[in-house]
DNA sequence: CTTGAACGTTTACATATGTAATTATTCTGT
DNA sequence: ACAGAATAATTACATATGTAAACGTTCAAG
């Protein structure tokens, strides 16, 4: 699990992007960013960019006039990272709560709670 | 369910001791923060309480000399905020692979899995 | 009454973040 | 070779955040 550098909201849509696939050119990533959420503004994007390989979190290789953007950092990384502070700062670290409250948030479907079962019993397992 | 002003990762430090017992002073509270964590500085505490009744999380009643500080937001609402955006932002919005993750990220005690079992049963019946 | 402790208020300051505009560079077509 | 289009780099700027110091006010003890 490497260290990995703090990932802003905007940034981690970004990140995002290019982890669901890379490496793509700034015009790509903003044509992503756009299907979703068409205000998406192409210079923030690309500030977006620079940000982030400023921080290590991408890096880049030139592909004629372009670069082609790639994470350095896995999402897994970044996903554990972020849940780790969540979990304590929200949970007070404590994991039941936090299960607790999501499971009863919302609604499941029954393939999901089927499937929330079938984790459980793998852990029980062990 | 309150809209809730934004609440930054200090500043939840500070609301989870007011949430777990209100209304305190600043020096009570700076007390219960250094309980664990000796690094807490009076004056980053007295900021920060500021800024919470800036944004309206926290309100105060005068008692003598000194504030008694308590939540004008409940945590239930503020963890909700949170957690939405932490659920869209880092799984895309969908509870199951959150759940997985977590279920999957640390050991979980006999008890603690007869708990989720019971929750995740409470789900089923509805 | 004076002084210091206790408490709140104001000011400070570097870095981060959201959101771009402006400028520089370079490929590409004429 | 030159102009325009496509890119990247630089600059901008308000607000947020982490982390305090400095200042003002007031109560309490001498």
């Amino acid at each position: 699990m490497h260290q990995v550098p703090r990932i802003s909201d905007t940034e981690w849509e970004v990140m995002n992007v290019l982890w669901n696939q890379s490496p793509l050119s700034a015009a790509q990533v903003v044509a992503r960013l756009q299907e979703t959420d068409p205000s998406w503004h192409e210079q923030t994007v690309k500030t977006l960019l620079n940000r982030l390989m400023k921080k290590q979190a991408l890096g880049y290789r030139k592909e004629g006039r372009a670069y082609l953007y790639q994470p350095l950092v896995t999402k897994e990384d970044c996903v554990g990272a972020v849940s780790e502070s969540f979990l304590t700062r929200v949970f007070g670290g404590s994991l039941q709560p936090l299960l607790a409250y999501f499971v009863e948030s919302r609604k499941l479907s029954t393939e999901e709670i089927a499937e929330l079962k079938r984790l459980i019993k793998g852990k029980e397992k062990k």
